[in-house]
DNA sequence: TCTGGGGTCCTAGGACCC
DNA sequence: TCTGGGGTCCTAGGACCC
């Protein structure tokens, strides 16, 4: 049976829902008509670009770049901070809306939704209505664009709504991949991303349609296993169903640039302890203990580091995850000024094994009951209502808020 | 004034066991 | 004391996505 998957992309999402929060409070000015970007707090080196304007991105504003770069390129370019919580919503608003018309749908990050529409035929005649529908609505009720690109598999459908826009719809289907795909520059088939497309240009693969005409075996020795992906991406060629996305390495992390860097050992311990207890708060909400904990750094020239560890039972309790999260990060710390520093816990499972100790007197259980208590205080009275006493932040003075 | 934050997946190499 | 090879698990690092 010949698939049918739609992506739906919100167009320039944190720029877009941004303006849509101003309008609503008010303001008459859309930013979404003029040279705009939302963008990190540059004094606390957050100063990156998240999100462009169409006006911007034509100027050649790009995601992800400085925005002390961006202003270099316009002059006049307008900065507005991002809103996580509001974008959440409307994150939410469009999931539900898109519900309606599939079960089978995955939320692909916090602006993009795959929806698998095989076999349902019977219900909508015309999936390029169906589709140019979607988008109307969306736009009508909510206020903001999406573009929807269709195709026989989630490669395609997302290829399709990579396609001109905003507010448009696009099919890419197993006839159009030649002539509506094999011409773009390598960098644009998803999955290649900078080294991978430096690899493939230094060989003389340029566009999409030289890699889906390569020989495999010229690749091999560059590629490796990936050899295939990568020719079938070009291809079109991609059977991953539409779903949540299952993995045995689930894993929440937190991490921050800090606002200076650091090479204190106790300065950074207290960073930790901040990030570690907010993560095995959020541990405790999705009833998941960690199997492995992960701390990881990057120092003052962006060199990375990660070290981990499997630990013999699965935890969440805020203190005993903050012991191990020590040790890891004590046996590795050479003493570097850091600049970014972080938390994983990862191998998450929702099975609870009590290590049995005769001489421990249940302390482990009296812990996790006040894990809760804390949990429950700081739910009704904010999330900084208990810390404790020895958690004196550094570099701002405020709490670090979590922004997704 | 260079370079955010949260994820997933893959791989090389070492440890360990049989 | 010297030693193969396969399998599995773990760790560190890197690539990619948004």
């Amino acid at each position: 049976m010949q698939r049918i998957i739609f992506h739906v992309d919100v167009n320039n999402a944190f720029l877009s829902w941004t303006a849509v929060h101003m309008l609503e409070k008010g303001e008459k000015l859309d930013i979404r008509k003029i040279p705009s970007i939302i963008g990190g707090n540059e004094e606390d080196r957050h100063g990156i670009v998240l999100a462009k304007s169409p006006i911007a991105k034509r100027m050649g504003i790009k995601t992800a770049t400085t925005i002390y770069e961006a202003r270099k390129i316009c002059k006049n370019l307008k900065v507005y901070p991002p809103e996580y919580d509001f974008y959440r919503k409307e994150s939410d608003i469009m999931y539900e809306y898109l519900c309606q018309y599939t079960p089978v749908i995955e939320r692909y990050s916090i602006d993009e939704c795959f929806m698998d529409l095989t076999g349902t035929n019977y219900l909508y005649k015309d999936y390029l209505k169906l589709a140019y529908k979607i988008k109307d609505d969306i736009k009508n009720n909510f206020g903001f664009t999406v573009n929807v690109g269709i195709g026989e598999n989630k490669l395609c459908a997302k290829m399709a709504s990579d396609m001109e826009g905003p507010d448009m719809v696009h099919t890419l289907y197993k006839n159009e991949i030649e002539c509506k795909m094999w011409h773009l520059p390598i960098e644009n088939l998803f999955m290649v991303g900078k080294s991978t497309s430096s690899k493939l240009r230094s060989i003389g693969i340029n566009t999409i349609g030289d890699l889906a005409v390569a020989s495999p075996n010229r690749l091999e020795k560059y590629f490796k296993n990936n050899t295939m992906f990568l020719i079938n991406s070009a291809n079109g060629i991609d059977d991953s169903p539409v779903g949540r996305r299952k993995s045995k390495t689930e894993s929440i992390s937190i991490s921050e640039t800090l606002k200076y860097d650091v090479s204190d050992f106790d300065e950074l311990k207290k960073v930790l302890f901040r990030q570690t207890e907010e993560l095995a708060r959020n541990l405790r909400d999705i009833h998941k203990y960690a199997t492995g904990v992960c701390v990881m750094y990057k120092n003052s020239s962006f060199k990375s580091y990660s070290h981990g560890e499997k630990l013999n039972v699965p935890k969440n309790n805020s203190i005993e995850l903050y012991k191990d999260v020590i040790r890891i990060f004590k046996n590795s710390f050479k003493g570097e000024l850091i600049r970014n520093i972080g938390v994983r816990f990862y191998d998450l499972t929702s099975v609870r094994q009590v290590q049995i100790n005769l001489f421990n007197d249940n302390k482990e259980e009296k812990e996790s009951d006040v894990d809760l208590i804390v949990d429950d205080i700081n739910k009704k009275f904010g999330s900084v209502s208990i810390l404790p006493a020895s958690l004196k932040l550094i570099g701002k003075s405020e709490r670090h808020k979590k922004t997704k």
